[in-house]
DNA sequence: CCCCTCTGAGACGGAATGTCCCATAGTAAG
DNA sequence: CTTACTATGGGACATTCCGTCTCAGAGGGG
């Protein structure tokens, strides 16, 4: 259990990953090479090589870079909704179309699926990801069910499937923006056709 | 209006597109290159060069090849369905869930996901993919409003988000084969959730 | 049969890749 | 402050890849 803090390697690794992030929205996962990353944060094309010895590990660094967690619903928030689940879920949903609209989430995205087919470590992302949405899902699904407004057969996994697939394909294959009323839409025909 | 039908031509291409397509589906877009393809067809690597002087060129060919248009609705599947909208939208999106079902389609899409934001040429062919989903549900989407089945609101493109939205969703980010039985309750969903 | 086009093979200069070494500067401990 | 250590930057190096060019020969059309 290392404990590295050496101000340099955090200071050097830090810059390559904000350059490999930054490559990769502007010219896709091919443009994350050991040599670019090296130019654009000003470091040694060697150093790049001794953090990630692979060109997979850098490109996995930069994805993994590019895909923070979803924010936690705030509490405050949920005792506003009145714990409506209905609300909740547009919430939710709402984060998740903000998040997809950056130009960062759509090349990682892409990047992944396009990846995860033939890597091991962003099939793992893969999942993650969609664990990621799931769980983000999961408490208002669940309270919906138990009210009677989704079918009791509805697990957040078919939910996600219902909702996040639609706002998916309608911003990376139709290309548009998703806006508030989109997300709204998309809910209430879920709700409306799983209950 | 330049007619070649040299026999060397075509054949020569032929070869070359197969192993370009065979490429992309095992290894990606990335794997697709002149001398990989040159290699794999058994050509030399200046026809290759010759035939697409670009990497793009090549890469896009691959792409088209990769992305045939799905076959039409047969008129007597049509009429043995009793002209039923709701039927002809699970035959439609089963053939849909079929071709995606196939590796060589995983691939096309993702590559083409992931390059539209960079390159025209997959801009262009992202927005044909998604004109041939809208299209192949036109007529049923148009019956279904007729009769009421769907608000009148719903056009065949929000019907595509709504149904093969979910399909692309359980498929390229859940990893998961698309059976009859998904086809039937994402279609059963979508037509009570839009009504 | 002849002429033309496409092809395969290879040479080439240039760029990128991956590995190594070493002098140097930043860091932690005494 | 001094000392030992470690990450870095820069460069050398062999290798591979890339794009272009040339040229002889095979395949096709008239």
């Amino acid at each position: 259990m290392e404990d590295r803090t050496d101000p340099r390697l955090v200071r050097s690794r830090d810059a390559m990953v904000l350059a490999a992030t930054a490559l990769l929205t502007e010219g896709g996962l091919e443009a994350v090479t050991h040599q670019a990353v090296a130019a654009r944060a000003g470091v040694g094309r060697a150093t790049v090589y001794r953090h990630w010895p692979g060109l997979l590990d850098l490109r996995l660094a930069a994805l993994e870079a590019g895909m923070p967690p979803l924010p936690p619903m705030p509490e405050e928030l949920r005792a506003a909704s009145g714990n409506d689940p209905r609300a909740e879920l547009v919430h939710r949903l709402g984060v998740l179309a903000e998040r997809w609209d950056d130009e960062q989430a759509g090349a990682v995205l892409a990047a992944i699926l396009g990846g995860s087919r033939h890597d091991e470590g962003m099939r793992r992302l893969r999942e993650s990801l969609l664990n990621q949405i799931a769980d983000a899902l999961r408490p208002a699904v669940t309270a919906a069910v138990e009210r009677g407004q989704l079918r009791s057969d509805v697990t957040p996994e078919t939910f996600a499937m219902a909702t996040a697939g639609p706002l998916f394909f309608e911003r990376f294959l139709a290309g548009n923006r998703l806006g508030r009323d989109t997300v709204d839409a998309v809910v209430d025909a879920a709700m409306r056709g799983w209950s």
